[in-house]
Order: C-alpha cells, then structure tokens, then sequence
DNA sequence: TAACGGTGCAAGCAACCACTTGCTTTCATT
DNA sequence: AATGAAAGCAAGTGGTTGCTTGCACCGTTA
C-alpha cells in the first residue's frame, strides 16, 4: 500500500501518458489516485509541477542493461541488451510519446528522457568502439553512425510498431536481427544461418564492462 | 490568394502541429485563418471534422522519390533518396509527433500517415532486394531487416533531432552514411573513403524504376 | 430591382478547467 | 484525553472551451 504521494504521481503518469498535458486534468488524477482533488494542489502546489516531478521518477532507458554475461558472444550479448531496452521502453512509450509532442510546450518535461538517452548512446558507442577493437575489423567502418542507426532501430520499433507493425521484423525476432544487422554493418562476424557473407571466424567472447 | 476554406484548413494543420487536438482551439484557428469563428462551424460542422480533413490531406512521405537517375550508382541514388524523404519528412514532423502521441485518442487521425508510411516501406524493399540481386551479393542477407533499420534511422533523425542532435550523424552528412552502413549491412560495395572493408568492384549502374 | 448565399459581428450557452476557501473529520503522537 | 498535522468535503472563483443564435452586410445572379 503506497502512501498519497507516491498514488498520485503514478497516477499522474498514468493520465498524462494517455491523455497529454492538456487533457490530465487534476479531477481525473485525483479520481485514479482515489484522492480529494484538493490533496493534489496541497501536496504539489500546482498542476505543472505535480506532472513535471512524476515525470522527473521515471527511469526510461534500463539503466544497467551491462556488464554483459562475459561467456557470450557478441551477437548474443547485443540481442540481450537490446531485448532489454525494447522491453523497458516500451513500457513508457505512451509517456514518451505525449513528451515528444509536447517537447515546444513543455521542454522542461522531456530533458529526462533526452539526458538518459545521450548518456545510453555514448556508453553504447564506446563498447562498440571496443568489440571492434577486439574483433580486429575495419577500424574505419563509421561505428557511430551504425550505432546511432541501431538505437533509432529499437526506438522507432518501440514507438510506432502498434501503428505500422508491418514495417518491423516480428516482435520475437526484432532484438536479434537488430543485433545482426548491426554486427554486419560494423565488419564484426556473427555466426548466422548462412547469413553471413563475411569470412567466418571463431566466436570470440568480449565483455561490455570495458566502456 | 486562398479562398476561405483552404485558408483554415491550413490554419488548422499548423495549430494543430503546435498544440495538438485539445490545444487546438476552434477560436485560434479562426484568427490565424484571419476568419469568424462562426465559418469554421459552418464550412466544416465540427472541430473534428475540421482537423480530420486538415490531416487528411497532408502527403507526410514524398510519393516520388524516384525512378532515380540510373546514371548515379547505388549509393549516390540512396543519399539522394534519404535526402529527399528526410527534408518532406521534416516539414511535417511536428505534426506526425502529435499523431503518433494521440493515435489512442484520435486513431482516424493517422491512418493517413501510417498507411503511406507502409506503401513507402514496401516499395523500398523491393527496390533493395532489386539491388542485391542485381550486384550479385549474397541473397541470403536480410534485406527487410536492413531496410527497416534504415526507415527507422530516418524517422528517428527527423522526429528527434532537436531534442537529442548529439546522438545522430551531422545533419549535412546524415543522408550519406546512413546510405553506406545500409549498403555495407547488405554487403552491396560501395566506394568509401577507405571505409570499406569488402572487397571493391567497378560501380554497377542499377536504377530503382525495376521497383 | 429583388432574391440569395456567404460572411462578419456580438452575445450567449452549458460544460469544463485550475485553483481557493472555510470547515470538518481522521488519526497517530504525546 | 489533548494536540496537531493530514486529509476530506462542499462550494465557489474567474477563465476557457465548443458551439449556437439572431441579425446585419455585401456581392452576385436572375
């Protein structure tokens, strides 16, 4: 049993992923969180800030999809974390969206969002920058922008695949052929049901940990 | 000079852009309109059948981005097609944000969009398997996976980029390199700055219209 | 000239909004 | 039993919303 605070910030995220900043309105909060209407303005002050401190919670991106399982190669380590952070994402992608949309009204209510996701970028590109290090590929193959593709990948599946499934591989499949994709457009071999075009090598274990 | 009922329709497509559904008030589409509020109602009946039509009419994806010039090769045709979806894609994006963020309250509102996004998808696909055939690489690639990505990696670019620049290739260059790690995913040659790490053929003239 | 469709204008409607006030109730701590 | 903080309740504030009404105006067509 949560105490009146913690009830009416879930119950604000709640409202404002499904209806947006304009359409939560403080009655129907108090009425999901099974409070007094006037609760919400003694507790918070104001709509605006009650809405932006329960976005403030929210933790997007899973925040420790690393170190990897050191025994696993590198194409199951990246269909891991990836699965990961489809499964974490999707659960805000209602919120997300509404923030996206509301990032010109209301900046302040997406720089969580924006802050975790760089940092999640830039700790990716290092450890990709290190698998091709390890893997002795093409050290000029354009990694960043193989990695920023494969976050795009994940993040637009996530948002839009309820309205265009058909443009995404099927759910169950979607992190490991993200993962392959990648491995293939940074030079680093996987081995794939003859898939593969690159010369093969033997599967070689890398760790995450490093970045 | 627009008549009256273009002039709101167009009115209504930008504040809507703006504020989204319920912040897109019938009296201030009206004054952007530079018309009586009183005409919205009479020209159109509701607020909702006024922004149905305003979406309806909207073309988010350009439907020409080809046949290309088959004088260019595979990768001079890709960035320039990226370019061009990239740059209409832009003109919309904030109204496709709002879309996407309201599909649960208003799902007839992007119907228009997801259905244009899937033609799009579908014809690229088929120019791509065209590709891979035509150079010969293995077949056994997954090329709507590739495909995909790079979709995603477009629409992520042009929906986030204001809020998370950091995180994609610069904004002249984008086009580009998302070209070449496409190609590169397909095992399609192309020549890169010393990037490639396949081996190099002679450029192949193909051209998209087999699509 | 007469009729008519399109438009503007002013006013107003009921519903809803965020937020406030004044007061009572509940309940744990002392 | 007394105290005080937290919560509920009812009512009301001024403002905004989508939409309507009634009437005057104006240019075209008959």
């Amino acid at each position: 049993m949560l105490n009146h605070r913690e009830r009416i910030i879930e119950a604000a995220a709640r409202v404002y992923a499904s209806s947006g900043f304009r359409g939560t309105t403080t009655r129907r909060i108090a009425e999901e969180a099974g409070v007094n209407e006037v609760t919400l303005f003694r507790l918070f002050g104001s709509k605006a800030a009650l809405i932006a401190e329960a976005m403030r919670i929210q933790e997007f991106i899973d925040p420790h999809p690393g170190p990897p399982d050191p025994s696993l190669t590198p194409l199951e380590q990246l269909t891991k974390s990836n699965a990961a952070v489809m499964e974490n994402l999707s659960k805000h992608r209602h919120l997300i969206r509404q923030g996206m949309a509301e990032q010109m009204e209301h900046p302040e209510l997406c720089n969580e969002l924006c802050g975790e996701k760089k940092v999640a970028f830039e700790r990716f590109v290092a450890y990709a920058r290190d698998l091709v290090k390890r893997e002795g590929s093409d050290p000029n193959v354009d990694v960043r922008t193989s990695a920023s593709m494969l976050f795009s990948a994940i993040f637009h599946d996530v948002m839009s695949r309820e309205m265009v499934a058909e443009t995404f591989p099927p759910a169950q499949q979607a992190a490991a052929r993200y993962a392959k994709v990648f491995l293939r457009s940074i030079g680093v071999p996987f081995e794939g049901k003859g898939k593969s075009s690159t010369p093969r090598r033997k599967r070689r274990r890398t760790s995450l940990a490093a970045a």
